[in-house]
DNA sequence: AGCAAAGCAGAACGAACATTCTGCTTTTAT
DNA sequence: ATAAAAGCAGAATGTTCGTTCTGCTTTGCT
């Protein structure tokens, strides 16, 4: 009675992250989603809404994804410095490999969004401040295993590597040698310990 | 012989810098910077050429201000990392008094037109590299007064606090509070002290 | 005063874009 | 096999925006 799908939501889903990781939201156009997805505007409308919509779907995903290949580890009760400090090398490494990678969705809606769209701008908040705990959690561990300087405070560290994790991501877009990316990671880390 | 022109150009680049850093380029349309300086189109493009050679002279005249606002304290001789903290400290300030205030033309720049735009790059990796440079040379000052650790890497440090002056940057743009902001300060600075 | 060069305000133009519409195609239940 | 619901590709629509054009105004020199 009905015929059927020809595209993956999940997937598509999946592309048009890519896209507005790399470009942003004003920069990208929803022809580009068309093209970089193979969907059809019918299709994307149907089942997304309109560009605002799919940005706010877009950006759920990408919160997920960061969450799950990078801040799931820190709540396991083993993990430590390495742990965090692996999360920024693996950002470093990302943006190193190719062009394409040197973007980061928050910081895009950051600038673009957050200041005149209030919906967006608190779940931004909400992912931003996920970080945060999820950094503190992982401060907590490595303060049980004597890594870090005795008077951190943890909480406000965890905000700190959060917008530390911002500031690589603009140094990165700006064509900062991987060199420079490596040292930011370093003097970051120093922040931790004494 | 000739009408005199009826708007002083530095002070109409001044409000699009304004306008430029409080909204990014693709967001602010030229109507926007007609409005905010009250001169006409046809004197925007008489003086400045085009939409793009305007942001460019006004990334020029942000990287001055900014220049001379913060950076060149860094360069006389008794500077110490107190000057340093005084910068952060500024731009918390700034960015907590109005909302019109949280935004930060260089991060603007890197996110939306820095991939793409090899002139705007080149340039905005200039006044970059500059922050950086002063940055260190205010660090060298500070470590012949014994103020930093003893073996912090002077260049690797100032790019750091570069890049820690971005991040600072995105997360006021996302909300964060003002004692967010000062605990982001508190540990960027611990990061050159032992 | 008069005139020509240059400024100005706003209309006009053309392109880009988000969104909707249309005519056709595919699918599956009968 | 057929019909109708739903998908699809691309045309159409309305808006926004950068840029240019037009008709008028101001200015300073003669």
């Amino acid at each position: 009675m009905v015929r059927t799908r020809a595209f993956d939501p999940s997937t598509a889903l999946s592309r048009a992250v890519d896209v507005f990781t790399a470009k942003g939201y004003s920069e990208t156009s929803m022809d580009d989603i068309v093209q970089a997805t193979g969907v059809s505007r019918y299709g994307l409308y149907g089942t997304f809404g309109n560009k605002r919509e799919l940005f706010e779907k877009a950006l759920d995903r990408y919160a997920e994804n960061m969450g799950k290949a990078s801040y799931l580890r820190l709540l396991e009760p083993d993990a430590s410095l390495a742990h965090i400090r692996g999360i920024f090398d693996d950002r470093v490494e990302a943006t190193c490999s190719s062009a394409e990678n040197r973007g980061c969705l928050f910081v895009h809606t950051a600038m673009e969004l957050a200041p005149h769209d209030d919906d967006i701008r608190s779940v931004l908040q909400k992912f931003m401040g996920g970080m945060a705990k999820a950094f503190s959690v992982g401060l907590e561990s490595a303060k049980e295993r004597n890594e870090l300087k005795a008077d951190l405070d943890i909480k406000a560290a965890g905000e700190f590597l959060t917008g530390a994790m911002f500031g690589l991501a603009v140094l990165a877009r700006s064509g900062f040698s991987r060199e420079s990316l490596e040292g930011f990671v370093d003097n970051t880390m120093a922040a931790l310990t004494d």
